[in-house]
DNA sequence: TATTTAAGATAGTAATACTATTATTTAAAA
DNA sequence: TTTTAAATAATAGTATTACTATCTTAAATA
């Protein structure tokens, strides 16, 4: 038996669902690459396009625009790291040891998930570091959050928030410091490789690095 | 006597200075406005022409891209925010009286600075806020930086690194959790406002809020 | 077999992000 | 005061982007 990982992905992203057909498919795997490759200002649906063999029209027949695409491969991703952390944080009773889970999970740049075949991961990964707050740093993030565009980087936020109030029921503001874990994992990731005076990892450029500096800012704070 | 506020820019970043003629402080008067009004994608040069009451190509004199243009107004706050930092904590000995300063500098939505006649920092602080990490959220990142377009942020850094370790001297990331700060002081006040599930100040949207988690984070952290 | 549906092919438009040219005004230098 | 240079304004033009529309073909389904 093969097991398929299909994540449910809001319909009002897409105008036709790219997991029902090959061309869908390819709009997703293709996307990725050119956007891990270029950068999201450089992706255009022409150039998509091109990478996949279709044309443009055939392209804007599964998304409206763009800035959608990129919402819809973000979604993608925080639904999968949703049940990453469900899956690894199962039977865990300890709620420090599932918090750390949590803060690796969120930092480490993951292996490819054969489950998802035409989804890689690593390079997804990439992508949210570089290209994550792009889908709500715009103008219409207000209507785009009230058509529930953000709604797994929001559960997945209380999940965490969760973890945090499991681990100290006292603590105030633990969906504040989960937005600033999953947030900084990212971010301290692109000033390490990037603009590396920003942190402290610079020499070894080691996501573990990372993961103790974010385990002891959380820790300390909510004073385990 | 009157006293003007001069931020010494990176000549690199623009290809006439904008401080030195009417049009150019123009330029960036009515850029704040309407990057301000509308945000940086929505953002053209025809329209920051048609605003100022110039051509397109009276704009691209002074700039070579809209680009370099938010670089350039994002790096005069930073400036503007270093200079605030360093007047408000001069004669200040206690490092922790320093800090709490800093985090409150940078967590309010400041007020209009007469000082600097062309730019209303209200609106830029709310700029950067929305736009801030579209700086160097970008592909070009790397030549970006070698030409030190991202030196007074990343000064401003070194600057709160610094009190850091006037606090705690064996603290072990200064820099990242400078870094934390500066982006969470904005990315919290934009969650706050726009998606407010992921904070804990989401019933008074209160920017007080942001500074005690702040404080929270920064003084358990370094453990004072 | 008829019919719906997806995909491919092609064309076209408005706006964006520029570059280039020339004419006019302003200001500084000779 | 005249000359010269520099800044600006006015206009035009191009390649690319972000779409929309239409028509045909192929495949799946009823």
């Amino acid at each position: 038996m093969e097991i398929e990982l299909q994540i449910k992905m809001n319909p009002s992203l897409y105008l036709r669902d790219p997991e029902q057909s090959e061309l869908g498919k390819n709009i997703i795997k293709h996307s990725i690459q050119l956007i891990y490759d270029n950068g999201f200002e450089a992706f255009t649906f022409k150039k998509l396009a091109e990478s996949i063999g279709t044309t443009e029209a055939g392209v804007y027949r599964y998304f409206e625009n763009k800035h959608k695409l990129l919402v819809y491969i973000i979604s993608w991703y925080w639904g999968w790291i949703q049940f990453q952390l469900n899956y690894q944080t199962n039977n865990i009773k300890d709620p420090i040891v599932k918090l750390k889970k949590v803060i690796t999970l969120l930092s480490t740049n993951v292996e490819d998930d054969i489950t998802t075949g035409h989804v890689d991961e690593p390079q997804l990964h990439q992508i949210l570091i570089s290209e994550g707050s792009k889908a709500y740093l715009t103008n219409h993030v207000g209507m785009d959050n009230k058509q529930q565009f953000f709604k797994p980087y929001k559960d997945l936020c209380n999940s965490v928030g969760e973890i945090i109030l499991e681990c100290n029921p006292k603590y105030k503001y633990p969906h504040s410091l989960a937005s600033t874990i999953i947030e900084m994992a990212h971010l301290q990731n692109f000033f390490m490789n990037h603009l590396p005076s920003l942190t402290d990892f610079s020499k070894s450029k080691d996501e573990k690095e990372i993961i103790k500096y974010l385990e002891d800012l959380v820790f300390n704070t909510i004073r385990i």
